[in-house]
DNA sequence: CCGAGGATTATCT
DNA sequence: GATAATCCTCGGA
């Protein structure tokens, strides 16, 4: 018998600041429903936000508007996928009001359920690989374009987050964003990264510390 | 363990 | 034409 599906974060979850929706993440669980049935899923342990406001590390910042970060400005509980690097797949969630560009970067998981599923999509790396980074977790759990604007509010899309576990304040750690290149001062260091301290799945770039 | 460099292409200038 | 919210491999210690 398959596990019971726990109701997906809904909308009011998403309409709040991105600040807030990262850290409060932190601890829910990730679900990919599989079109056979099968459940693949892991506790969210490290985001990042993207406020879109003025934030110039924003795909929004500057409120500049294109083709591909158009997402950023729907409805809060929906998908924001897109292809970096010309090869991978990076899974955000839209925080805040339709219109209000803002969204919070997925960047690792710490792996639940299917687990079977996770390493066949993650051959030759050990577990501790399979999940420990935003374009890593999208393989795992087979994330890719075609959710992009999903409504992750809802069963149907194959892809939502529920309530897990809570998180104390004192494990949650912060610090500078990842990969932002030459995005200029104080966005560059703002610590709008978010992780569990000690957690082993965090990604490469946050380091052990914690 | 660590750092350097390659992969690979949509997107924006 | 350059860049990118990254990952992997390889060489050296």
């Amino acid at each position: 018998m398959l596990p019971t599906d726990v109701s997906p974060l809904n909308v009011d979850f998403y309409n709040r600041s991105a600040l807030i929706v990262a850290r409060e993440l932190l601890g829910a669980r990730l679900v990919r429903r599989l079109p056979d049935g099968t459940r693949v899923s892991g506790k969210i342990v490290e985001t990042e936000a993207y406020t879109g406001i003025d934030d110039l590390a924003s795909h929004a910042g500057r409120h500049k508007r294109t083709p591909r970060n158009m997402p950023m400005w729907k409805a809060p509980g929906r998908a924001y996928v897109y292809k970096t690097y010309g090869m991978y797949w990076l899974l955000n969630v839209i925080a805040e009001p339709e219109d209000q560009p803002a969204a919070v970067l997925i960047r690792a998981i710490e792996p639940l359920e299917g687990l079977d599923v996770i390493a066949r999509n993650r051959p030759d790396t050990k577990p501790r690989e399979w999940t420990s980074g935003p374009a890593r977790l999208t393989i795992a759990l087979s994330i890719n374009g075609s959710f992009n604007e999903a409504d992750i509010t809802r069963t149907e899309s194959g892809l939502w987050i529920e309530a897990h576990e809570n998180v104390p304040d004192t494990l949650v750690r912060t610090g500078p964003r990842i990969g932002l290149g030459k995005t200029p001062e104080p966005w560059l260091s703002m610590g709008w990264r978010w992780w569990i301290g000690g957690n082993l799945n965090v990604s490469v770039g946050s380091g052990k510390s914690g």
